[in-house]
DNA sequence: GTCTATATAAGGATAGAC
DNA sequence: GTCTATCCTTATATAGAC
């Protein structure tokens, strides 16, 4: 017989596990103590332990919940097979914008904090993100095999694509006149123009 | 009557900050020890506060170290006019790509580790990036003023470039067959073409 | 300049009352 | 489920002998 969890569990949890992402992106995983995720939520530290098991924990949760969307996404845009690769690149790019706009602090969390995961989680992190990258590699390989992606290494690609999206990070801090879409755009053809291979005529 | 200081002072205070730059990298400043440092360097603790005042003064030499650095660059850069702006843009990413793949222990800490940086030194460390990041965005308002850019707002660029470069963090610890002069070119092919105005033939 | 020993503080987690 | 009190470990930094 399935337990029954209550909302009001859920909530709480999902309120410290925010809280936590907030304050582990702010001020890092170890300089960020239970007291201060405690006073975020608003309860003492102790309290904490009646929803979470550890600070370990906070931290798994909001890396994998975060690979968890991106792997999905990429589930999505490899069933799509009206599109060219250019076009499932475009559309991935833009769900990393989006994430990175959207999401920022458990984003840059499960990218920044990442390496403090603990013992099987840590390895299996990064394996979940070198078999993404993979996919990512094999989309550029067959634009390239099409003759719609110039000659490029395919892992550069990748990097470059996955790490440029990375300074939204400081486009939320600075409180500029950019709105979200044109951020979106102008990576967007940044990124995917310095891949394609040139017309030779207009 | 100044006081010369020994080659042995000078050498053995930098063997102390490269090994923190290292360990920093690796293990982020705050789960890394003074046992840590101490250990790598060979000596206990202690002794390293021979050589040191504190922990925070090992982050700051390698930040600003590495910060003056990149400011240098840009001066020379910037003096040499018979480059456009695409050229001085190529040339300024190149120069990244290259800190990068050539200390990537220092580069990355000031990139991830800086927001630990004491009171003073955090905002000084922040208005330096902000004044760096102004001037790359003069250069690329230049060549679109020029018509050699196209139209894009400067600010995201500068930070697609600056986070860009910042996955070779990942090319390193993947030891794969990629030369770094490989990586380079195709860095800069993709982040420079994406810029350029199309020519309307070849 | 390096060592051993230690002061002092902070953080994760638990016990047990309510 | 939340509180107060506290255990235990770890970490930065200092004191003082050699």
């Amino acid at each position: 017989m399935a337990r029954i969890i209550s909302n009001k569990d859920n909530n709480r949890k999902e309120v410290i596990i925010l809280a936590a992402a907030r304050l582990f992106r702010e001020k890092g995983f170890n300089a960020t103590g239970m007291r201060d995720v405690a006073g975020e939520v608003g309860v003492e530290a102790a309290s904490l332990y009646n929803h979470i098991r550890s600070k370990a924990e906070l931290l798994q949760h909001i890396c994998f919940r975060i690979a968890e969307e991106f792997t999905s996404q990429l589930n999505e845009v490899e069933k799509l097979h009206e599109l060219d690769s250019i076009q499932k690149l475009d559309s991935i790019i833009r769900f990393h914008v989006r994430m990175w706009v959207e999401k920022p602090d458990e984003v840059l969390v499960a990218n920044n904090e990442s390496k403090y995961l603990k013992d099987p989680f840590y390895d299996s992190f990064q394996n979940e993100r070198r078999i993404y990258v993979r996919r990512l590699e094999t989309i550029i390989e067959e634009g390239m095999q099409k003759g719609i992606i110039r000659k490029i290494e395919p892992y550069v690609v990748v990097l470059t694509v996955m790490s440029a999206v990375r300074g939204i990070e400081f486009w939320h801090r600075t409180k500029k006149n950019i709105s979200a879409i044109q951020l979106e755009n102008d990576m967007v053809m940044m990124l995917v123009d310095g891949l394609r291979i040139r017309d030779l005529k207009a």
